[in-house]
DNA sequence: ACAGCAAATTGGCCTGACCAATTCAAAGTA
DNA sequence: TACTTTGAATTGGTCAGGCCAATTTGCTGT
């Protein structure tokens, strides 16, 4: 077998200590950040990588798998391996199980979801839209008397809505993120204790969110959001247990 | 070959649906959120592991590798797959490719930056004590003077120190690649306009950082920082391009 | 022009083999 | 006894080549 190759006038030549898989991810990488592969692209077939860059298709395979698990790439069956950007799939396990291993607590957590709520909220009330806001209004208008997992759902949702109003991408992303880690420990808590009424104080900190964000007031909207996030009784026993042991 | 498998008493059926490789990286990743799996421990072989869940190796080594890019995981070579949490490996390359694919801004990153630091510096006001305080203006005495890429990587280093006091795991975390991002783009600054003095500006930033952290003064240090990381002049140019384009 | 079907394509998975780094225990030595 | 050496066993890294299952493609007949 060869061991030098090119491809596009790129040297993929077998360098020392760098496993196949790696290099391969590397490369694919590489296409990506520069723009080379977008969004939607068909990588080549896996075969077809495999002879060009003189591996076998296990390698490859196992690059495309890498690349599958941070969320770059999403495989189909009797179609090809495809370029995605969903940031759901993406950057949310690993960091899940990640922030698993590393004891960190719910209050970390909650204090990060915080910030970067917050941080969006600078964004909407510099500039967005009166209608984006009104539009969170409507959000809001849920039923506050439906079942309590339903309505953990619809508070998700709510929350989300204002962070997709941020123009940092980063921000929405990690806040995705976030949000779906704290939901994890949320639905566990929903499990065990079943229902609870008592959502009136949720349907007030919304009203006054939307009504702080119409005002754009950025005073009022961060002290609403850090109670409403950070001092919600339901997270109160568990802020400082290691987020691994909760879930 | 069978198809239905307990381990540990919990089943491993094959579902519908779900890839082989899916199946083992949810089994690895729920050990590790349900702590049965700690930092460290080594993974069954690889043969092992085939066996037991009545798959090839060819796909135990596929989610070994999934697991691996999201950084959950290290293989070592004639020793065994173990349990890691390397943040730099880790969640690093995934968000840096998919920030690629996102259109995400340099600004995106500089604001999330700021962000961090400050959150991060709150714990230091409210918590730090003084000789640790005492021990990043000792970082931050180095020689302001030599090359520039040099005193890029201190610089890179004395900022990673404050943010290593955050009691916020996720804050680390998330800050040590952030900051890998931006040096990315700084790295390529560097190769293109080669040196330049006026470090002069980042010295006095810097003091002035660790002075108002020394007087636990949260309103001075977040607007130095602000200052500091937001408006480098290395980066004015650029803050509105995609990242992509800028690597 | 369209619907239906069959072949080609492509990813998913398996077997079984060999290499290379590491580990480990037995044998040898000081 | 304690340390070193060394070779076998273990374990990940890679390969070849095959079969299956989902999808795509293109041909065919209406």
């Amino acid at each position: 077998m060869q061991n030098a190759q090119e491809i596009n006038g790129r040297s993929l030549e077998k360098e020392e200590g760098r496993l196949n898989s790696e290099r391969i991810v590397d490369y694919i990488e590489n296409e990506i950040i520069h723009g080379r592969l977008r969004k939607g692209d068909k990588l080549p077939t896996e075969r077809r990588m495999a002879e060009e860059m003189s591996v076998s298709r296990a390698s490859v395979r196992e690059a495309v798998k890498a690349l599958e698990a941070m969320g770059v790439v999403k495989s189909v069956q009797g179609s090809g391996n495809y370029i995605t950007d969903d940031p759901d799939s993406t950057i949310n396990r690993p960091l899940c199980t990640l922030f698993a291993l590393s004891d960190g607590t719910l209050d970390n957590l909650l204090q990060l979801r915080a910030l970067l709520e917050i941080e969006a909220c600078k964004d909407i009330i510099t500039a967005a839209s009166d209608e984006d806001i009104r539009e969170l209004g409507r959000l809001m208008s849920y039923d506050y008397n439906a079942a309590a997992r339903e309505q953990a759902k619809l508070d998700s949702k709510f929350h989300m809505s204002i962070v997709q109003l941020s123009r940092n991408t980063l921000v929405r992303y990690l806040y995705t993120t976030v949000l779906r880690l704290i939901d994890v420990y949320r639905e566990r808590v929903l499990e065990e204790t079943e229902q609870r009424g008592e959502s009136n104080l949720t349907k007030r900190d919304h009203e006054d969110i939307v009504l702080a964000l119409r005002k754009r007031d950025l005073t009022a909207v961060t002290q609403v959001l850090r109670s409403h996030i950070l001092l919600n009784k339901d997270y109160r026993d568990a802020l400082d247990r290691p987020y691994r042991t909760l879930v």
